[in-house]
RNA sequence: GUCCCCAUCGUCUAGAGGCCUAGGACACCGCCCUUUCACGGCGGACACAGGGGUUCGAAUCCCCUUGGGGACGCCA
């Protein structure tokens, strides 16, 4: 049998980091077994589903590159086949109807906790047999069975068993029509053919209910894989309290996709000692079989970290239209400068993130105006400023050819006609291009100002001197 | 309140009864490298929640306590 898996947000949102991580678990899932992936959107409550959050949660899945195989599937599509198996249910004698108004209900459930039990439904209609009614309040309940207990086999929590007297007749079809999502889901599941549950673990105690629920309608039931939660850094559900809850909110604070991928994967899952893991590797290893059991917490330093190990070791060129967005994103046109991916090498041993980057770069894209004074008194008004930085620009000037080895060499040879140690020009030098004491190598930062921009900088800090 | 789940360094985790004097990673501290800032290298501090069992032997198995989380909707 095909291995087939699903990830079914509700889109009352954007696709946040728990909704991420699921995916991916089933993205995940469905590789490694050489199954399929489908996307459907539970859309029964009509109150709180938007089509923009559709779009947020399509575009933050492509964005991470999780690419479903079949679907989106929308429930809201499927209205009459929900109302078809509900017919079944009731026919079967599976299914009965009820009349309480909400408030009805609501009081039966402050009387429940009261007593100090749990709020359940009393099955007032169960058997009634009434002739149906048209009652404003009429929903279809699910004939739970009152005795014995289900048992399922969790992929991750293990063996969980539930007993039936802890469930009620809960609702299938609304008093609006709609289904419920316990039994859209199932309904969905079945239809769709998944084999493999993965969802997050706040469902485990619908498991039970959706069991019974197979067995009334003779279908198979599919393999369960609840994922533990993820919280924020102080241990708290995660909210916008943390900041950054969306996954596009990642991309906009300059983390690369395969970054935050492989943050996720390695949260709540590991393989040995390993924590780089390309795709390939996630898909050959990954089991989630192995996954943990407890929640763990979001730790945005060492995201941070896997961030800068993706920017040192991919291809520049790859990360480059990643961080030409970025630029754009900070007001700096990408084409007023250096070549992106020239500047990606000079700057990822000294930025976390492509925003940190696209900050650092915004001096070889713009005109120099602003010179940190500590610096230029330190500096560039010191002894032999000036000589260092008349000898570089002659070094500069006669450069046949505008390249960092070229450059290096012409630096130690400005250094050299002056007498002085690298200390001595490289600082100087620094300031007049950067305006700071901070930069990359001093060739580097030489190469990425450009020639003739780097001697009208170099002319303009003489004028600083003395 | 009731039910379910969970429990190794601050954080993510390795660990399936002896390989554990508990390993790795992030963060932290120190040293080295060095033209700035970084990167990198080396080293350091830091954990089996507590109590009972079982066993020759327990981080690993069982029980209790404590702590944390989740669920209890005509939301998903």
């Amino acid at each position: 049998m095909t291995v087939r898996t699903r990830f079914a947000p509700s889109p009352t949102g954007y696709l946040h980091i728990g909704g991420a991580r699921t995916a991916l678990y089933c993205w995940l899932e469905a590789r490694h077994r050489g199954g399929q992936f489908i996307l459907r959107i539970e859309d029964t409550d009509r109150e709180r589903s938007t089509e923009a959050a559709v779009q947020a949660i399509v575009d933050g899945m492509n964005w991470l590159g999780l690419v479903h195989d079949e679907g989106p599937y929308y429930q809201i599509l499927r209205m009459d086949r929900y109302h078809a198996v509900a017919a079944d249910l009731l026919r079967a004698g599976k299914a009965y109807y009820a009349y309480e108004s909400k408030e009805e209900i609501e009081a039966m459930r402050s009387a429940a906790m009261a007593a100090g039990t749990k709020p359940r439904y009393n099955g007032f209609y169960r058997d009634q047999n009434e002739p149906l009614r048209d009652d404003p309040n009429r929903v279809l309940r699910f004939r739970n069975p009152t005795s014995g207990s289900v048992v399922f086999e969790d992929k991750v929590k293990g063996r969980i068993e539930w007993s039936n007297e802890e469930l009620d007749d809960f609702v299938l079809i609304r008093s609006d029509g709609f289904p419920t999502y316990n039994f859209a889901v199932v309904v969905d599941d079945i239809d769709m053919a998944i084999t493999d549950v993965i969802r997050g673990d706040d469902h485990v105690n619908n498991t039970p209910r959706q069991i019974n629920v197979y067995h009334a309608l003779g279908a198979a039931v599919p393999s369960f894989a609840h994922l533990p939660m993820i919280l924020g850094a102080d241990g708290q559900k995660l909210s916008k309290r943390h900041g950054a809850v969306s996954v596009m909110q990642y991309r906009d604070d300059g983390f690369l996709p395969h970054a935050l991928l492989n943050y996720l994967v390695r949260l709540g899952w590991s393989h040995g000692d390993q924590e780089i893991f390309s795709r390939e590797e996630m898909i050959a290893l990954f089991d989630a079989t192995n996954v943990n059991k407890s929640a763990s917490r979001f730790d945005l330093e060492k995201l941070s970290w896997m961030n800068q190990q993706y920017l040192k070791n991919d291809d520049p060129r790859e990360i480059a239209p990643h961080f030409e967005w970025q630029l754009r994103a900070a007001g700096i046109d990408p084409r007023q400068g250096p070549d992106p991916a020239d500047v990606i090498v000079a700057l990822r041993d000294r930025a976390r993130t492509l925003k940190e980057m696209a900050e650092k770069a915004r001096v070889w894209y713009a005109p120099l105006h602003h010179y940190d004074e500590q610096a230029v008194a330190k500096h560039l008004q010191a002894p032999g400023a000036r000589a260092a930085l008349e000898a570089a620009h002659t070094e500069f000037a006669a450069l046949p050819e505008w390249s960092v080895t070229e450059i290096h060499n012409a630096i130690e040879a400005a250094a050299a006609s002056i007498g002085a140690g690298m200390g001595k020009i490289a600082q100087p030098l620094r300031v007049a291009l950067t305006g700071t004491q901070v930069s990359p190598s001093i060739d580097h930062t030489v190469f990425l100002t450009g020639r003739d921009e780097a001697l009208r900088r170099i002319e303009a800090a003489l004028m600083r001197v003395d």
